[in-house]
DNA sequence: CGCACTGTATGATGCTCATCGAACACTCTG
DNA sequence: CAGAGTGTTCGATGAGCATCATACAGTGCG
C-alpha cells in the first residue's frame, strides 16, 4: 500500500505535494493561461480553505478544471487540502511571492487579462 | 507603395512597431519560453543597440531566432531599429517595467530558467 | 553587376497542451 | 448498503506552437 493523505487519496497517487523550489520557467507557464489566471484571482477574493474546486467558475469542465488545480499546485502557487468529499484551495501568497516577488501581485493587480 | 522603414523592408511588411499597451497574458507567454529568456538575458548584458539577431548564440535556427524575436517584440519587450543589412536590438527596460513593474527583475534576476 | 551576408516569409512536421467524455475512486448521508 | 456528490485518471481529439529547410528580399562590398 502506498503512502495516503487522510481524506482521498484517489488510486495510487501520492500525497499532495506543493514544492517551494519552483523554476522560473514552470511559475511563468502556470499563469500564462486564461483559465488559471481567473481561478487563481478567484482564490484570492476568497479566503483560504474557503473554495472547493467545484465552487470556481470557469468555463471548462470538471477534467480540464482538476488539470489545472495540478498545474497550480505544481507550481507552487496553491496548497490543497482534502476534507471529506471535497478538496479545500489556498492561495500560497507569501510562499510564491518569497519565490519570485512581485509576480503574483501582477497577475492579481492586472484587469485586463488578454 | 507601402510604409517603409529607412532600411530594409522585406516584402510588404510595415514598419517596426512596439506596443506599450500589452495584455498580461502576452507578456507571461513571451517570456514562458527558454529560448527568449536567454535571448531577453543576452540583451540585458549588452549595451542598447550593440547586438544584431545573430549575434545572439541560441540552440536554433536563423528561422526560429526571428520568430523569437517577433514574440518579443510584439510583447513590448524589445526594439528592433534596421542599420544596413543588420537589425540591431535594444530591451525596452524602463517601458516594459512600467507596464509590468518587477517581471522584467524576476526574468532577468533568477538563474536557474528550468 | 555579382556575390556574400543578414534577416524574413512560407510550408511542413512534430510535439506539447488544453479540452472533453467516460470510467473510476473516495466520502458522506439516508 | 445504495445513491448522490466530488474530484481524478485515462484515452482521444484538436489547436497552437516551436522548429526546420527552403526560398526570397534587402544591403553593402568587390
Amino acid at each position: 500500500m502506498t503512502d495516503r493523505t487522510p481524506g482521498r487519496s484517489h488510486r495510487a497517487a501520492p500525497v499532495l505535494t506543493h514544492p517551494d523550489d519552483v523554476p522560473l520557467l514552470t511559475a511563468l507557464t502556470a499563469l500564462a493561461d486564461p483559465v488559471r489566471i481567473q481561478l487563481v484571482r478567484t482564490l484570492a477574493d476568497h479566503p483560504d480553505w474557503s473554495l472547493s474546486c467545484s465552487n470556481f467558475d470557469v468555463p471548462v469542465g470538471r477534467a480540464a478544471k482538476s488539470h489545472h488545480f495540478a498545474v497550480l499546485r505544481a507550481a507552487g502557487l496553491v496548497e490543497q487540502r482534502d476534507d471529506g468529499p471535497k478538496r479545500l484551495n489556498r492561495l500560497r501568497r507569501e510562499e510564491f511571492d518569497a519565490r519570485f516577488p512581485g509576480l503574483l501581485d501582477l497577475a492579481l493587480r492586472d484587469d485586463e487579462v488578454s
